[in-house]
Order: C-alpha cells, then sequence, then structure tokens
DNA sequence: TAGGCCATCTGGTCCT
DNA sequence: AGGACCAGATGGCCTA
C-alpha cells in the first residue's frame, strides 16, 4: 500500500515536472476587485423603464437602453444581440441592478468551483497561481493520466 | 507597452 | 414574471 502510494507520488511529481508549469514563484492575491458586496453601485433610483415589462418590436435602437439607465459607461451588445429580437424584455434599474448582484454572486461561486479544482490537481506549493483555462486543461491532462494509470495497473 | 487574466456590466435566451 | 445561464464588451491590474 505504501509502496503503492509512494509510486503514484512519485509518478505524480513526474506528471507534474512534464506539465511544464513551472514558473517563478509569486503570490496570487486575489483580485483587488473581488468584493462581492451586495450594494449596487449604480443609480438607486426606482426609475421605471417602461410601462410594460415587454417591448414591442425594437429593432435597431438598442443602444438608448443602457443610456436611459444611467450607466456610467456604454456597453454594446455582443454578437447575439444582433440577433432579431422579435421582443425585449424592458427592467427598471432596480430589476437590473438585482441582476448584477446574482451573476457576481454566480460568478463568485464559480470561482469558488475553480478554486477547488485547483487544489485537487497536482502542483508545485511555489508554483503560481493557475489560471482558470490552465486550470481546466491541467484537470483534462490529469484525469486521463489517471484514468491511463487505472488501465496499466 | 503589449498581452493575458479577471471582475463586472449588460442584454438575450432558456427554464421554472 | 423572474431567475439562471451565457457570451460580448470594457476597463483595470500585472507581468514579460
Amino acid at each position: 500500500m505504501e509502496m503503492q502510494d509512494r509510486f503514484i507520488d512519485s509518478t505524480l511529481m513526474n506528471f507534474v515536472s512534464d506539465m511544464n508549469l513551472m514558473e517563478c514563484p509569486q503570490k496570487y492575491a486575489l483580485a483587488p476587485k473581488q468584493q462581492v458586496d451586495d450594494t449596487p453601485s449604480g443609480p438607486t433610483s426606482q426609475t421605471r423603464l417602461n410601462d410594460s415589462s415587454w417591448s414591442q418590436e425594437v429593432e435597431d435602437d438598442v443602444r438608448t437602453a443602457p443610456l436611459m439607465m444611467g450607466s456610467p459607461r456604454y456597453y454594446s451588445r455582443g454578437a447575439r444581440g444582433n440577433a432579431k429580437s422579435k421582443r425585449r424584455r424592458i427592467i427598471t434599474v432596480v430589476q437590473r441592478q438585482a441582476a448584477n448582484v446574482r451573476e457576481r454572486k454566480r460568478m463568485f461561486s464559480l470561482n469558488e468551483a475553480f478554486d477547488e479544482l485547483r487544489r485537487k490537481v497536482p502542483t508545485f506549493a511555489y508554483e503560481k497561481r493557475l489560471s482558470r483555462i490552465e486550470t481546466l486543461r491541467l484537470a483534462i491532462v490529469y484525469i486521463s493520466f489517471m484514468m491511463d494509470l487505472l488501465e496499466n495497473t
């Protein structure tokens, strides 16, 4: 049993060495913006943007929505936003802020899952913190490696 | 200074 | 109707 553990340990170390993920040590503190507070930063007035929650056939002038909401900066709508949307959902500022808070919490839990995954994949202690994409790719390789190990023992 | 990474905002779509 | 999920855009931080 111990022999097998040692075998796996040394194999793991070789595996990690092969991953070519060794870089200079540095602490990768949490991003400065990582404060998940529930206090929205935008305007707080409960401005009703529209009477109905869905607008009628909105075509081109969709850029007005963020401006109407008093957004401090301009956000374009992304590629999918150009798709022919029959009916557009109009939400209040309060609803938008609540959605932002939910989204922050969702991303926070996603990052927690990434952190948990980082702890599962083997890396050297002094190695710099893996990025999300590095974590996913290393996990894929690691799982494949372990499956091969199981098949060959 | 360019590029990578990340947090955040936002609107569209899907689902309950 | 509203929440979850998704993806694009943007700006800030950090490193080579």
